[in-house]
DNA sequence: CGAGCAACCTGCATGC
DNA sequence: TGCATGCAGGTTGCTC
């Protein structure tokens, strides 16, 4: 389910519930994730208050005193707040219990997710250390990824879903913000032009601003973190498309596969 | 270092 | 109905 648009409305959703709540107790029904679950988990957190939470990339932290946790949602996962002890689902994996009477709960059918405790400053984690700029802010621009894609022969697609180029262009977005800027998702990332890295700039960040704006794109049963479902599913221009006329110029829109990946462009609006 | 790809999992749609 | 196949929103970490 989840790229950045998801990722941020899942925090907007969730943040008013666990921002200075303490931790009661966590309950850990399956710990087999991307990473394992630390055993030790809860009695790092119990009695905690939650000061912070902020995303960085798709990455959650949770911030207390003795440390952060760390949360990604992977391809499947999902959070919201239930009021503690609520029946569970099988995939239901953990609930955090905050002393409120509401818990917050993680499910993740294809456990890709992960969820890590960090102790020091959490952006120089490995994990969190080398990746991009966020891309609503002004460290990502089209001059940053000009210089940065120069002697590059990756496809272009490929290069602005690279975390450390840039975080939270996922795979929707990225054919989306390709069609919006006019380019053909197979050009090397090196051969753009100044303009052209100016334009997919542009067009990411307008892209996922839209979709932040209108709570995410729902595919199957996403739900941000206050259960409502994102509207941005409407408004995709090429995602799942393919075969299909393009809603701009109506020539048919190609589809493809580029690194694994379901790519659909319009190879006329598209250069 | 860059490029390509396998791996981590389950659920669902499709076709026989 | 059952079974096999292929596909899915992400990221790491391996090879070459």
């Amino acid at each position: 389910m989840p790229e950045l648009p998801e990722v941020e409305t899942t925090l907007k959703g969730v943040s008013p519930h666990v921002i200075n709540q303490q931790v009661a107790k966590i309950i850990v029904r399956e710990s087999r994730l991307r990473y394992p679950i630390p055993a030790d988990l809860g009695k790092l957190l119990s009695g905690q208050v939650i000061s912070d939470v902020r995303r960085r990339g798709k990455y959650l932290l949770f911030a207390t005193a003795n440390g952060h946790l760390l949360l990604h949602l992977g391809m499947s996962g999902s959070l919201r707040m239930v009021q503690t002890g609520s029946a569970h689902g099988k995939h239901d994996h953990v609930d955090l219990q905050l002393t409120s009477g509401l818990a917050l709960r993680y499910t993740d059918p294809r456990r890709f997710g992960m969820m890590l405790w960090l102790t020091g400053d959490p952006l120089e984690h490995k994990l969190l250390k080398s990746l991009g700029p966020e891309p609503l802010s002004d460290n990502f621009s089209g001059s940053y990824l000009y210089r940065l894609s120069r002697g590059r022969k990756v496809p272009v697609k490929s290069f602005v879903m690279n975390a450390n180029v840039v975080v939270g262009a996922g795979n929707i977005y990225a054919n989306e913000a390709l069609f919006l800027a006019g380019i053909r998702p197979l050009r090397q990332a090196g051969k753009l032009s100044k303009q052209e890295c100016e334009r997919l700039a542009a067009a990411i960040k307008a892209v996922l601003a839209e979709a932040i704006a209108k709570g995410g794109t729902t595919l199957r049963d996403f739900v941000g973190g206050d259960g409502k479902p994102g509207y941005f599913s409407q408004s995709l221009q090429v995602y799942g498309r393919g075969g299909e006329n393009c809603l701009k110029c109506g020539s048919p829109l190609k589809a493809l596969r580029i690194a694994q990946r379901a790519t659909v462009y319009c190879p006329v609006c598209q250069r």
